[in-house]
DNA sequence: ATGTCGTAACGTTTACGA
């Protein structure tokens, strides 16, 4: 089972792009952040049209996640449990039950937290809180699950180019990078690292200052499994090459291959 | 040159968020 993450930055602009690379990439689920779009304008059609379950919690103009899953979507719940007030669409989970295993899957816009310190960066702090209860709980059904997406965090200096410009950036602040290891280290595994080591490899280069062409990037999208889901990995990779296409987003695919 | 995008709106340009 292929499950792919991808922050494509509007729906409205990337509907084209994303399905060249649906159409090529064949993920079985791909969990889509900042489709900066309401349910009802998402063009689910040209996903159904593809064989895609679509379920989406959107807001207007900001962030927005959405499920793609060719496999029925069951218990699909909406936002991130632990503040009732949050209106930001930022999270979506829903289970997939594939041939060998059923997989819980959470999709997941964590806030980006600039300016530091300020307001945003404590919403961030207090989201990713929240997270880690929500987390937690996956870990105590001891089944396989996933939670994915833009967590827009660089966990250590070898996940950017250029460490020392985001020394005190939100993405690479030591209370941002405490808080993503305190949940991984609940029981996860962070499905790249188990797979890759070392540096130079990124899911995000900015639009800005010819960062792509510098390969100027951060690793900041990860799929975080629980140890259930962690036994069925077979691959897990980063589609990078179609940040040369025409009309990219600034993040890139990220996938893992789950022997479920 | 605070360098680029995407989105929305009191829109042919500006503001905001990233």
């Amino acid at each position: 089972m292929k499950i792919a993450t991808f922050n494509i930055n509007g729906i409205k602009a990337r509907h084209a792009a994303l399905c060249d690379w649906l159409d090529e990439a064949q993920p079985d689920v791909a969990l889509l952040q900042e489709i900066k779009s309401v349910d009802e304008n998402f063009p689910r059609e040209v996903f159904e049209e593809r064989g895609y379950n679509v379920e989406t919690h959107g807001q207007k103009s900001f962030n927005g996640v959405a499920i793609l899953s060719k496999l029925p979507l069951e218990d699909v719940r909406r936002g991130l449990p632990g503040d009732e007030t949050d209106e930001q669409a930022r999270w979506i989970e829903a289970t997939v039950v594939g041939e060998h295993a059923a997989v819980r899957l959470c999709g997941l816009y964590l806030p980006n937290g600039n300016p530091a310190p300020g307001p945003k960066f404590d919403y961030k702090l207090a989201w990713m809180d929240r997270l880690k209860t929500r987390a937690a709980e996956l870990l105590a059904q001891e089944e396989p699950a996933l939670m994915a997406g833009d967590y827009n965090v660089i966990p250590q200096d070898a996940d950017a180019a250029r460490p020392e410009v985001w020394q005190d950036d939100a993405l690479a602040r030591p209370e941002s990078r405490r808080a993503f290891r305190e949940i991984v280290n609940l029981g996860f595994t962070e499905a790249f690292r188990a797979r890759t080591l070392g540096p130079g490899h990124y899911t995000f280069w900015d639009y800005q200052a010819a960062a792509w062409d510098r390969n100027d990037g951060i690793r900041i999208d990860h799929l975080l499994l629980t140890p259930q889901a962690a036994d069925l990995l077979t691959d897990c990779r980063i589609d990078k090459d179609i940040r040369n296409r025409p009309k990219p987003s600034d993040h890139v695919p990220i996938w893992v291959d789950l022997a479920a």
